[in-house]
RNA sequence: GUGGCCUUAGCUCAACCGGCAGAGCAUCGGAUUGUGGCUCCGAAGGUUACGGGUUCAAGCCCCGUAGGCCACC
C-alpha cells in the first residue's frame, strides 16, 4: 500500500460539512478536474457510446450537464480505446471538453448476462456485439480507461446483485473487489486523471463496514459506493448508506453512489451525504415516452395528451416546453419519430440538472431539510402525475 | 348476364374429419436506476357479413340475401 501512497491526485474536492449532528448529512461541493469544475451533489447523465442517446453536446450544455458518464466496457469493444486515443482522446472525439467519468466495465460483468467467468486474475466473458470470448482484468479497465483519457477513471469491481446472492457469494466477490482495488492502484499511471476505488458489500452492514474501511484505506481520488440501485428496497438502500457514510465523515473526498437516478432516491441519498451520480433512467424512459415533471410523470404514449395543447411542463427552459405542446410530441412518439427521443431526453435531463441545483441551493441555504420533507410529503416523485393527483383529490 | 372463389377482433389473417374462436400489428395501461438503442409485462377487443335450415353440437355442411375479387360473355 505505501507503493502508490506517493500519489499526486489531478482533482480538488473542497466540501462545505454539515454541522455534526444536525437534520441532515446533505453537503455541497466543489470538485475541480482536468476539464472544468463539477458543483455537488451532481448527477451526470449516461453516454455509454461517448454520447448520450439523442443529444450532441450542444444540447448536453443545455441541460446543464457539468460532467457525464462513459463506458470502457463499450468503448473498448467498439470502436476501440486505441482508436480512440489516435484520435486524440475521448474529449476530442466526441467533441465534449468538460468532465468525464469513465465506468470500469465492472457492471456489464453482472448485466450482461450468463456467459461470464470470473476468478481472481479477472472476468471472462462474451461480447454483446459478436459473440467472441473476452476477458477483462483489473490492469486491462485501467489500461483502456487511461487511453481514452476521462477526468476520473474508477476500478474495475465485481458487484453482486444481493437479493440473488448468498452472504458467503456477497463475502468473496467484495473481498475480490478489494484486491482488484489494489492492482488498479498500482497499474494506474497517468497523473491527469484521477482514479475512484468501489465500495461493495452487499446488504450486509458488516460487509459494507470492511469494505468501507478497505477501500477508503486505499489512496484513491474518490469513493465509489457500487452494488446499490438494484433490486433493493430505499429503506435497505439507506441502511447502507448510514453504515457507509459515517466512516467517511472525515474523509475529504468526494463520495459517488452508483447508478441512481429517480428524483427521491436522489434526494434521500444527498441526505444522506452523498456527492455523485449517474443513471440511465432519466434518458432512458424519456425515450419510451414518460416525462417528469414536479406534479409526477407523465406518459406521453397515452391518449390523452393527443389533443392536449399545453407543454409538458410550464416554464421548463428546455427545447421541448418551450417550443412544442403535448400533442405535438405524442403523435411524435406514435410516428416512431426519432425527434421524440431528443425532446424527451433533453426534458428529462434538464429536469433531473435543474431538481440537482435546487438541492445545492438549499443546502447552501440550509434549507435542505424542509426541501426534503415538502418533496417527500408531495410523493410527486416519477409516480403517474394522474395518480398523485388522484391522491390528493381523495384525501380531501 | 354466366361461372368460380371469398366475407372471422380496428387492420392483415389462422382455426385438422363439425367439438371451448386465436395470432401479429394497432388500441388501452404499466414497467425501466454504474444503458445489449424502437425493449419488457399486462389488459381490452367477437351475434364468425345478414336471414333461415340440418345436427347433441355449425366459423366449418345445406338454402337464400347482400357485398367483394377473378374469369368468361
Amino acid at each position: 500500500m505505501s507503493g502508490h501512497s506517493q500519489r499526486r491526485s489531478p482533482i480538488r474536492f473542497e466540501t462545505a460539512g454539515p454541522p455534526a449532528g444536525g437534520e441532515t448529512r446533505a453537503r455541497v461541493g466543489r470538485l475541480e478536474t482536468p476539464h472544468g469544475v463539477v458543483e455537488t451533489p451532481v448527477f451526470m447523465p449516461v453516454g455509454t457510446n461517448a454520447t448520450v442517446k439523442a443529444l450532441d453536446p450542444d444540447d448536453l450544455r443545455e441541460v446543464g450537464a457539468t460532467i457525464i458518464l462513459a463506458n470502457t466496457y463499450h468503448l473498448s469493444l467498439r470502436p476501440g480505446h486505441d482508436r480512440i486515443a489516435g484520435l486524440g482522446g475521448l474529449h476530442r472525439f466526441m467533441a465534449w471538453d468538460r468532465p468525464i467519468l469513465t465506468d470500469s466495465g465492472g457492471f456489464q460483468v453482472v448485466s450482461l448476462g450468463d456467459l461470464r467467468r470470473i476468478d481472481e486474475e479477472g472476468v471472462t466473458f462474451r461480447s454483446h456485439l459478436d459473440g467472441a470470448l473476452l476477458h477483462f482484468s483489473p490492469e486491462y479497465a485501467i489500461a483502456v480507461q487511461e487511453a481514452l483519457g476521462a477526468d476520473i477513471a474508477v476500478c474495475l469491481d465485481q458487484p453482486v446483485p444481493p437479493h440473488a446472492s448468498s452472504r458467503a457469494e456477497v463475502a468473496e466477490a467484495t473481498a475480490r473487489t478489494h484486491r482488484w482495488a489494489e492492482r488498479c492502484l498500482q497499474a494506474h499511471q497517468r497523473e491527469d486523471q484521477a482514479l475512484f476505488g468501489i465500495i461493495q458489500g452487499g446488504l450486509e452492514e458488516d460487509l459494507r463496514t470492511v469494505s468501507t474501511e478497505a477501500i477508503a484505506g486505499l489512496p484513491f481520488d474518490g469513493i465509489c459506493i457500487g452494488g446499490l440501485a438494484g433490486d433493493e428496497t430505499p429503506v435497505q438502500r439507506r441502511a447502507v448508506l448510514d453504515v457507509v457514510v459515517p466512516l467517511l465523515v472525515d474523509d475529504p473526498r468526494p463520495r459517488y453512489l452508483m447508478g441512481l437516478g429517480s428524483p427521491l432516491d436522489l434526494l434521500d441519498a444527498v441526505d444522506a451525504g452523498v456527492d455523485m451520480f449517474d443513471s440511465v433512467l432519466p434518458a432512458r424512459v424519456a425515450r419510451n415516452g414518460s416525462l417528469w415533471s414536479p406534479e409526477g410523470r407523465l406518459n406521453l404514449r397515452n391518449a390523452r395528451y393527443l389533443d392536449d395543447p399545453r407543454p409538458v411542463q410550464e416554464g421548463c427552459p428546455c427545447r421541448l416546453c418551450r417550443t412544442f405542446s403535448r400533442a405535438y410530441l405524442a403523435h411524435l412518439f406514435r410516428a416512431n419519430e426519432l425527434l421524440a427521443h431528443r425532446l424527451a431526453t433533453c426534458h428529462n435531463l434538464t429536469f433531473t440538472l435543474d431538481f440537482m441545483a435546487r438541492i445545492r441551493s438549499a443546502i447552501r441555504t440550509g434549507t435542505f431539510p424542509g426541501l426534503k420533507r415538502s418533496l417527500r410529503d408531495s410523493q410527486a416523485d416519477t409516480k403517474g402525475a394522474e395518480t398523485a393527483d388522484e391522491g390528493r383529490v381523495k384525501s380531501e
